[in-house]
DNA sequence: ACATTTGTTCTTCT
DNA sequence: TAGAAGAACAAATG
C-alpha cells in the first residue's frame, strides 16, 4: 500500500535507474492504465528521454524531455520494476517502456487500482485536478503549524478520516495515520476541530518524523510493496499500532483493538489514546 | 460467495 | 449550499 514514504522509495530508485534513458518503444497491455486518450500517450512519451523523477504526495511525476510529463499513482499494489530485453512481461504487467540501452521499464499492478496520465509539464496543475487540490508535503518546511491549527479548526471529522484527506496534508495513508496518533496519544474518532494547538504541534511533529523515518527505512511492505530493485521495505519492523489488533499496546499493554473510521480499518489502543470525553474531562481538571 | 483491501470520485443527505 | 457521510469503483485474493 504505497503511501508517501513507499512512493519516495519509488523515486529514489527511478531517478537512480532510468534518468536519462529514452524511450524507443512503448508496449501497453492493459489500456484501462492510462487515463484519457492511450494512443495519444503513446506517441507522447515514445523518443522522449526521462529527465527527472519527481513526486507530489503520492503521485509520482515522471518528467521526459519533450516537455510532457506522466502522471502516475500507484494506488494500492502498483510497482515499477527495471528488466533486461529478454525478460517477458509478468501477469500482472501493464505498460512496458523500452529503452534505448536495451532495458525494459514494466509497471505491474496485480489490483489494475493504478493509473498514469500523461500531461503538458507547463499545465500540470491545470490538467490533472487531483494535482491542482493536493494540500501540501508533511516536512518541516511545507507544514506549518498555524496552517494546521486553522485547517483543523474548520472540521468536525474523525481525526483519523482529516489525516487521510489528501487535500488538507498529502501523502498520509491508513498505516501512517494510524501509527502517527498512536504516537500523539490521540484517539482516531476525535472531531478534528478539538484538538489542542499543544496536540496539534505535537501531532505535527510526528508526522514529520514519521515520514522521515519511514524513508530511511525504504517504506513498509504490507502486503506486496517493492522498490525498483524488488526489495521489500524494513519499515513493518518498526510499526507500532497498524496491524497489532489483539496484540498489547507497546506503551501501555493495553490489547489494542480495530473498529471502522469512515469505511477504514483503523486500530488503536482504547487505554492510552484518549477518547473525545475523557479528553475534555482532562483538560477542565487541569484547568 | 462474499467480505476485505485503498484512494478518489460520485451521490445523497442535512 | 457547503460540507459531510456513504456508496461506488477499480480487481484480486483467501
Amino acid at each position: 500500500m504505497p503511501e508517501l514514504p513507499e512512493v519516495e522509495t519509488v523515486r529514489r530508485g527511478l531517478e537512480k535507474l532510468i534518468v536519462g534513458g529514452q524511450i524507443t518503444q512503448v508496449h501497453l497491455l492493459y489500456p484501462k492504465l492510462i487515463n484519457g486518450d492511450s494512443q495519444a500517450f503513446i506517441t507522447g512519451v515514445t523518443n522522449a528521454s526521462f529527465t527527472a523523477i519527481d513526486r507530489r504526495g503520492k503521485y509520482l511525476l515522471l518528467r521526459l524531455s519533450n516537455g510532457h510529463t506522466i502522471v502516475s499513482h500507484l494506488r494500492m499494489e502498483g510497482q515499477y520494476s527495471v528488466e533486461s530485453i529478454e525478460t517477458r512481461p509478468y501477469k500482472h504487467t501493464e505498460i512496458i517502456f523500452e529503452l534505448l540501452d536495451q532495458r525494459r521499464v514494466f509497471y505491474n499492478d496485480t489490483r489494475r487500482f493504478g493509473r498514469m496520465t500523461l500531461t503538458n509539464t507547463h499545465f500540470e496543475i491545470n490538467d490533472v485536478p487531483s494535482l491542482a487540490k493536493l494540500g501540501p508535503e508533511p516536512t518541516e518546511k511545507d507544514l506549518a503549524l498555524d496552517y494546521m491549527v486553522d485547517i483543523f479548526s474548520r472540521s468536525k471529522k474523525p481525526v483519523k478520516s482529516f489525516l487521510l484527506d489528501q487535500n488538507q496534508i498529502a501523502g498520509i495513508g491508513n498505516i501512517y495515520a494510524d501509527e502517527v496518533l498512536w504516537q500523539s496519544k490521540i484517539h482516531p474518532e476525535t472531531p478534528t476541530k478539538t484538538l489542542t494547538v499543544r496536540e496539534l504541534s505535537l501531532l505535527r511533529e510526528n508526522i514529520i518524523a514519521e515520514m522521515k523515518r519511514a524513508i530511511a527505512h525504504h517504506g513498509t511492505t504490507v502486503h506486496s510493496f517493492s522498490n525498483v530493485f524488488g526489495e521489500v521495505g524494513q519499515f513493518q519492523n518498526e510499526l507500532q499500532a497498524y496491524g497489532r489488533v489483539g496484540q498489547p499496546c507497546l506503551r501501555c499493554g493495553t490489547t489494542m483493538v480495530k473498529i471502522k473510521v469512515g469505511q477504514r480499518g483503523t486500530t488503536f489502543c482504547p487505554a492510552c489514546q484518549m477518547t473525545h470525553d475523557r479528553r475534555i474531562d482532562e483538560i477542565n481538571r487541569t484547568n
